[in-house]
DNA sequence: ATAACAAATGTCATCGATGTCATAATGCGG
DNA sequence: CCGCATTATGACATCGATGACATTTGTTAT
C-alpha cells in the first residue's frame, strides 16, 4: 500500500500538501498540485479511508445481514433500506448470513470489526434468532429489528400488523361471498406465520362463522416452489376453496400457475390473493390483489432509530416497538363468487 | 463517543488490558477482565473500526453503484456478488446512484472517502457513464464493469456474448417453425439492446433470411410497464408475430400477460422467450424460455479481478476482458408453431 | 526598496486502536 | 522465605490521514 509519505516524498513536498491537494486544491499552487497529482497517478496512490476517517470522526456504515437476497420479502427491504439510507447520507455494507453456518458467530464478529459496522439491521427471521442477538448484545453491537416476531427489550424494533391485514383480507374475500377459502400458511420459523394464520381465524371468529377446516390450511415457506405443491393440495381437495390466501406474492404466484395449468380462470374460477406487493405480483398475469406492506416508511423508521440510538438507550434500557399502516391493494385476481 | 480511554479509566486499568479483553481474553485474570467488561456495558463502549483498521492494516469495502435495485438484472447481480464476496472473505457496501442527480460527482466522491470504498463495481449502464468513469480515475478509484458496452482500456471487464445469445434464440425460434418472430428491445441506453437486436438480425441474414420487416421491432425499456406497449403493439399487427423475443424476461412477463389478455394460449398461439433467466422467469405461467446469464460465474470473476488488482495493473496498464458462456434455457413458453 | 499582508507550504500533535517491549505481580520448588 | 519462571499489566510508538499553528514565499502599495 502506498501512503501519503511515499506520494509527497517522490512529489518533494510535505504530506500536509499531498492532504490538500486531495482535500482543497485551491489552496495549493497549480505546479505543486500538477507535481502531486503526477505522483499520485505514478505510485497508484488511493488513500487510506481507516486513517481518513479515524481522524475526521468516523462514519460507520450500517449492516444489513440478509439471508436470502433472492426473496421478494427481502430484497424488496433491502431496497428500501438502501433508499431510506441515501436520503439519510448514509451507507449500508450487507452480508450474507445464514444461521445455519458453523461458524455464524466468527462471521458475525469480522463482520463488526472488519466490516466498519456497528449498528445492523434484522430482518425476519434473523430478528428471531435468539442466539444472534444475545451475541450482539455482548458485542455492544446496535440493532434494530424489523418485523420480529416479540418485542425484544434490548432493541427497537418497527413492525406492521400482519394479522389485521390477514383479517382484513379474509374479511375482503367474505364480502365478495367466498366462504370456503384456502390459506398456505408461511415459513414455520417465520412468526409472520403465525400472525396471519391467527388473522385468517380471526376473520371468521369475527363474523360468528365457524373455523375452516384444517385442510384448507396448507403449509408452504414462503417459496414459489413450495407453493406449487400447497396450490396442489389445495385445489385436488373434494371441495376445493373458491378463494386463496398465500401468505406472500410468491406463493400466490404459485397458485395462480397451478390454477392455470388446471384450466382454471382467476378469479372467476378462483380468487387469489397474496401478501406483500412485491414486485412480482404487478408482473404476473392475473396482477395479485394483496397487502402492500409500509416498506418505504418502516425502512425510513429504521434508519432513523439507527440515527438518534443514543438518545433511545439513554432512556434507561427502554426500547419501542413502532406500528406502520399497511394497505390492501385490490387487483384483478379477485373477484365474486360466481353464483352457481 | 467512548473510548478504550474511557473505558480504561473507568476500570482502573490500562488501555492496552482492555484492548486485550477485546482480543485476546484468555491474556487477562479473570477479576480485571470482568471489570473492564462491565465498565464497558456502563459506557456503552464498542470499538472504533477505523481505528482498528488502520492499526491492523485496513480492510476496504467493495462499493457497488445500483441504478435500480428493483430490476431484476441488477438484482440478480447483486445477489451473486454478494455471495461472491462472501466466498471471497469480502464485504459489499451498496449505494443508489442515478447519473440524473445534479451531485452525482459529489456522492461518488463521499462514497469513496466515508464510505470506506477503494473499489467499485459498475453495473449496465453505469459502465458506460464515461463521465464517472473519468472521475473515478481522477480519484484513483479502481472499477470492475460488468457488461460494458465496448472494452475500456482503463478498467478491467467481464461480459457475456449478448449478440451470440440473442442469435441462438432466433435460431432456437427457427428450429421450431418461427419466421414471423417480433423482437421488444431493450433500453436504449444499454448497449446489450443493441447487441441482442443485431443478433436477431444476424440469424435472420445467417440462414439467409431477409431480415424482419421494421414492423416487428418494438422498443422497449427493460421493463414490465413498456413491455405491455410493447406486446400490445406487437400483436396488433396485421400480421401478429407467432413468437416474442423479449429483450429481458421483465419484459417476457409482460408479453405473457398480455398474451392471456387477448386469450392468446401460450406457447400454442405465441412463443415467448426472454433473457436473464430473472426469478421471474420460473415465476409465471407459463415458465419462460430464456437465456440464462453466468451471474455467479460472472460475480466470482469480478471479485477476482479487484482482488488482483495489483498484479493486472502493474502490467503496464493493460486490462482485459473476461468473456462468459451463457446458456438456453428452454421451459415452457416456447413451442412449435401450430400448423393452419 | 521595503513594509505589510496574503498565499503557499511545513511542523507537530492528534484521532483510537494494537504491537513491541519493559515492568510488576504471581506461582512454585526447595 | 528466597529465587526464578510465568503470568498479568503498563508505557510508548505506530498505523495514515488531517487540524492547528508556524514559517516561508510572493505580492502589493508606498
Amino acid at each position: 500500500m502506498t501512503t501519503i509519505y511515499d506520494v509527497s516524498k517522490l512529489a518533494g513536498v510535505s504530506a500536509k500538501t499531498v492532504s490538500r491537494v486531495l482535500n482543497e486544491p485551491d489552496r495549493v499552487k497549480t505546479a505543486t498540485r500538477e507535481q502531486v497529482l503526477a505522483a499520485m497517478k505514478t505510485l497508484d496512490y488511493s488513500p487510506n479511508a481507516s486513517a481518513r476517517q479515524l481522524r475526521l470522526g468516523g462514519f460507520s456504515s450500517i449492516g444489513l445481514l440478509l439471508e436470502d437476497p433472492a426473496s421478494g420479502y427481502q430484497s424488496r427491504f433491502h431496497q428500501a433500506l438502501l433508499t431510506a439510507c441515501m436520503e439519510a447520507g448514509k451507507y449500508m455494507t450487507v452480508e450474507l448470513f445464514e444461521g445455519v453456518m458453523p461458524d455464524w458467530q466468527a462471521r458475525v464478529d469480522r463482520f463488526l470489526t472488519e466490516g466498519r459496522v456497528r449498528d445492523l439491521i434484522l430482518l425476519p427471521t434473523l430478528c428471531d434468532f435468539t442466539p444472534l442477538k444475545d451475541l450482539l448484545r455482548e458485542r455492544g453491537a446496535r440493532a434494530v429489528l424489523i418485523a420480529p416476531s416479540v418485542h425484544d427489550p434490548h432493541f427497537p424494533s418497527v413492525v406492521m400488523d400482519d394479522r389485521a391485514a390477514a383479517r382484513q383480507i379474509i374479511e375482503y374475500l367474505f364480502s365478495l361471498g367466498h366462504t370456503r377459502i384456502g390459506h398456505i400458511t408461511g415459513h414455520p420459523d417465520h412468526s409472520a406465520t403465525i400472525l396471519r394464520r391467527s388473522g385468517v381465524i380471526e376473520a371468521y371468529d369475527a363474523r360468528g362463522l365457524p373455523r375452516p377446516k384444517p385442510e384448507l390450511f396448507a403449509s408452504g415457506d414462503f417459496m414459489f416452489k413450495k407453493g406449487i405443491e400447497a396450490a396442489e393440495t389445495l385445489l385436488s381437495l373434494p371441495e376445493p376453496p373458491t378463494a386463496i390466501f398465500a401468505a406472500n406474492d410468491e406463493t400466490a404466484a404459485a397458485v395462480a400457475m397451478v390454477a392455470h395449468r388446471r384450466g382454471l380462470s382467476i378469479p372467476g374460477d378462483l380468487s387469489v390473493v397474496g401478501f406483500d406487493d412485491a414486485p412480482i405480483a404487478s408482473a404476473v398475469w392475473p396482477q395479485l390483489t394483496t397487502i402492500a406492506q409500509p416498506y418505504f416508511e418502516m425502512a425510513r423508521k429504521v434508519v432513523h432509530l439507527v440515527d438518534t440510538w443514543d438518545q433511545q438507550s439513554t432512556q434507561s434500557g427502554f426500547v419501542s416497538t413502532y406500528l406502520t399502516p399497511h394497505e390492501l391493494v385490490v387487483r384483478e385476481s379477485s373477484g365474486p363468487v360466481l353464483k352457481g
